[in-house]
DNA sequence: TTTTCCATGTAACTCGTTACATGATTTC
DNA sequence: GAAATCATGTAACGAGTTACATGGAAAA
């Protein structure tokens, strides 16, 4: 999905100014999505550079913080942004499925342990995700927002994907005591 | 996932000697994923200055191609990855969700609206996968392989997004006649 | 006072894509 | 004879990562 980043970056300005150590540390708190630290930097300059936001230094001590600020051009790309990505699909890369495809090259016990092992690392991900991703209600608008729509259906594809490796181990099981 | 398309050239090359045209073709039959030619062609001469595969030349009539062999060392390489990578998780990118984040920016209709057109969009892509994932079942060993699981997974994940989408959609609606 | 956190980056690298180039062969 | 397909690439670029660099401030 191109210009994925860019999007939540400006939703996030959009909310509220904020320097770009505090957007990195917001980031995960948002939804789990893989964007470095470098990478967020880089984007905010590239964007101040399009003009699609300006920043202000604000100064404690002799530490000084770059406060970004949606300007107008800023707010109108976001919206088309937006509106592009809600739209577009893009197929996915479903990360792991190929090695699925040649599962028969191994002996079915060791298939079975490696698929468990896998299964173990979902689970430790999910376990940290909870935590990371309990958003209050909003006692204003006495809604979630839409970030809890997405974490929704991140938790939906964990366990779609543990229940799937649940099929294989059975299938491989099933096919020793046939 | 680090080098799971070195796996997949190397899970096919294993099957049968090929020449990369070849390949290329196969690669959509086998499992939708997005490797595109030059990528593919690249990672057959890295694999063949690490060691891993080595090609003949076939002409027919001034027509060389070169058809490739793993070597004993690919081989080995070969079990070692599908170890790891069977072993592995990666937490997967889930393109589109950030968009899903800032659904609130919008006015309910067209929200709705551009939700629908990715819907359509992914039956779209849905039908067009029918196509080329009708594996027959092998004659000899009498099952389908264990690709037919991972187009199993791709089937169920795509089922998820839509109703994902059509509960979104109903939250959206719900939202307006409350 | 040493570690941890705050805050911003740079440089080199990896992986992959797009667009293009080339030429032979088969099909219409 | 023109178009599609076979077959293999190159060159330029883009996005993002890792490891590292820098320096101030707060906490142990």
């Amino acid at each position: 999905m191109p210009n994925e980043h860019k999007l939540l970056l400006l939703g996030l300005l959009r909310q509220t100014d904020m320097h770009g150590y505090m957007l990195n540390a917001h980031l995960d708190a948002t939804i789990p999505v893989t964007l470095k630290k470098p990478t967020a930097y880089h984007l905010l300059d590239v964007m101040e550079k399009d003009g699609w936001i300006t920043h202000r230094n604000e100064r404690t001590g002799k530490r000084t913080r770059k406060v970004y600020r949606l300007t107008e051009q800023g707010e109108a790309e976001y919206l088309t942004l937006l509106r592009h990505q809600l739209a577009a699909f893009t197929p996915g890369e479903y990360p792991g499925m190929v090695s699925i495809c040649f599962l028969d090259s191994l002996p079915v016990p060791e298939s079975i342990r490696l698929l468990k092992d896998r299964q173990s690392r979902i689970r430790e991900y999910i376990a940290g995700f909870h935590h990371t991703s309990d958003h209050p209600v909003d006692p204003g608008t006495r809604h979630r927002g839409s970030a809890a729509l997405a974490i929704d259906f991140i938790h939906r594809a964990l366990k779609l994907e543990m229940t799937f490796l649940d099929d294989v181990v059975h299938t491989l099981q099933d096919s020793t005591n046939q």
